[in-house]
DNA sequence: TGTTAGCAGTCTATCCTTTAGAGTGCTAAC
DNA sequence: GTTAGCACTCTAAAGGATAGACTGCTAACA
């Protein structure tokens, strides 16, 4: 489709693009680039790429600026060649940056969205794991000093919520170790998504005996604290590291376009669906633009990976910035940390 | 020190600047307020007021700006008079905003910041609740499906940690049973500080037998991980809420100063300092400035309210925002939050 | 036919100048 | 003690001129 001198000049005015952030023009390519031709010749080059929709310009008589089409022709590119990965990545240990026996999950996702953060200079994002094909797998009930119960919810993957219930009169320690196993029983086995839906639609109790039970009240009012837990569980969080990494980038240097950047940012919601509607099995994932997606924002891009402990859970890390952003880098970046984040991860959580 | 002439003008030029957050001139105030004299007499108490500190030029024919000195007289007054409590402030209700049975302490602080970011438009900061003078209520091993073994630890507060050990080899449910009873025992009720040092210092688990005690190596390699989970509820976390509402500010129109403000915001030891060297006795707490304390930011304010369960365990919540704040409105929607939101974690949480 | 030098034309960013306006401080009168 | 009025100060905004970074085109060249 592109003839490979084409090619070489338009990843050449990606590659300025993206270090100066200035539209570009033809004597710079010819200048700094060894093509070997003039920038007469580059100059109708870049009027053909313009015509096929790899380069745009603001202005008549200004260079020319990437478009979506291009870097994804260009990311495409990075990601085929597998040569990439060992080239450029500094070196880093996550192990050791972020783990901290006794952390769970969430934190430690946490540190090491902070690690890449600053280890990158570009703001990192989290989307927690989901829990919805885990199952319960110990349910605890341990009384407080007062009214209250603390309800500890276990799950197979080590994963544990600590609702509390305020009950209205004391309830023996022996009474709470029998309800703990009747509703271990009960929820055991069943996976979180489902259980959601069970106790929503108003599950109660039933004991066999076909008398009242008498714990039957009581557990039933525990059930939609439980189904509380359970709902945080299955719904998927997204934190931040390095807002402020945004400033850095000249295309924010405008005070409203950094305005609507970080409030497109603190709208979960709108990024979570940017990464539900992307396909997740590859490797490293990119979306550029407005790519298939619909956003507010035009011209930022994410790139992300998936992390996993064993292979059913999982949640996903990545960056975010301008559209103009530093690809090779990060998807070496990224791939070396989804690399050691799952090593991790299975070593500190799976079994 | 001021008469009362004075005072009404330096009032109402503090209000006129709250509002405006440009400097204010002197036909602006007889034009605006009803003090009954002249602008030129308004000039000329300016003019005093300026020599006493409370008002500042930015230039030698712009109008005048509030003081530091200025800010602290006016949010004094503010703070004495009883009456403002009801005045002013709008309903809302903290229990139904936040609370969802199930919630632990930092999850419902974080969603009341959310909230009063909300319903302020400032961005809130919640300190995380200080556990040093907890006990530990109970410690209870629960063995996960490989090695790992999930351990529970329950404050007298209701607080939970679950760390994980990751055992070299399957340890029985019975074993696992004694194991948390001997550790629950020794180390109950002992308040987490002393017992972060106790811990750190190597402490190690002694049977009263002379001879050695056959899980006395696991006790021991389980006592790092309880002191993690201790450092963890001792160490204060800071969390923000509408960060983007800081761009509401005209104050931080120049990219700079947002992204400095942004930036001294993130660095959470500093603010963590700034709280820490302030009596916090009071109701409402007010920094302005750089009133006693170092920060490399001029020109904030930082109005903090107490939260506490019972009496004993609190953490601070409040907002932050340029020192031309609206304390008035502010200091009504704080004594009220606080109000609510003790009610509320007493009603949740204490026992 | 592809490449190149060179030049006219385009558009922006920047710098300088001018101007309007907001505000002070002083003076003189009440 | 208060006030009107005026000269003076300083900024922020608007307008105008200029430099420079490009492109696109043309004509010459290999």
């Amino acid at each position: 489709m592109l003839d490979e001198r084409k090619l070489k000049v338009l990843y050449a005015i990606i590659d300025s693009y993206i270090d100066s952030a200035e539209p570009v023009g033809s004597r710079t390519i010819s200048k700094n680039f060894n093509l070997g031709v003039s920038s007469a010749t580059i100059r109708n080059e870049m009027s053909d790429l313009e015509e096929q929709g790899y380069l745009n310009k603001p202005y008549s008589s200004a260079g020319r600026i990437p478009s979506e089409k291009a870097y994804r022709l260009y990311v495409d590119e990075l990601l085929k060649s597998q040569a990439t990965i060992e080239k450029k990545s500094k070196d880093f240990d996550i192990k050791n940056m972020t783990s901290k026996e006794g952390y769970d999950i969430e934190d430690f996702m946490q540190n090491a969205a902070k690690f890449l953060s600053v280890f990158t200079n570009y703001t990192s994002i989290v989307a927690s794991p989901k829990f919805q094909d885990s199952i319960i797998k110990h349910i605890q009930l341990i009384p407080l000093e007062g009214l209250g119960v603390l309800i500890v919810i276990v799950l197979n993957n080590g994963m544990v919520k600590n609702p509390i219930y305020k009950s209205t009169k004391k309830i023996s320690s022996n009474d709470l170790n029998t309800i703990s196993n009747i509703i271990s029983e009960e929820l055991k086995g069943i996976n979180l998504e489902e259980l959601f839906i069970k106790l929503e639609n108003g599950y109660s109790y039933k004991d066999d005996k076909k008398e009242p039970h008498k714990y039957k009240e009581l557990i039933d009012s525990i059930f939609p604290i439980i189904l509380n837990s359970i709902e945080d569980l299955i719904t998927i969080e997204l934190y931040f590291e390095g807002l402020t990494n945004i400033f850095n980038f000249p295309e924010y240097k405008d005070i409203e376009k950094a305005k609507s950047l970080m409030s497109f940012i603190e709208n979960k919601d709108l990024i979570l669906n940017m990464l539900a509607n992307t396909s997740s099995n590859e490797d490293v994932n990119i979306i550029i633009g407005n790519e298939n997606i619909y956003s507010p924002i035009k011209d930022i891009s994410i790139i992300t990976t998936n992390y996993k402990t064993g292979d059913k859970i999982f949640g996903r890390v990545g960056l975010i910035g301008p559209m103009r952003m530093d690809y090779e880098n990060l998807i070496n970046t990224l791939k070396r940390f989804s690399k050691d984040i799952n090593e991790a991860m299975n070593f500190l959580f799976d079994e």
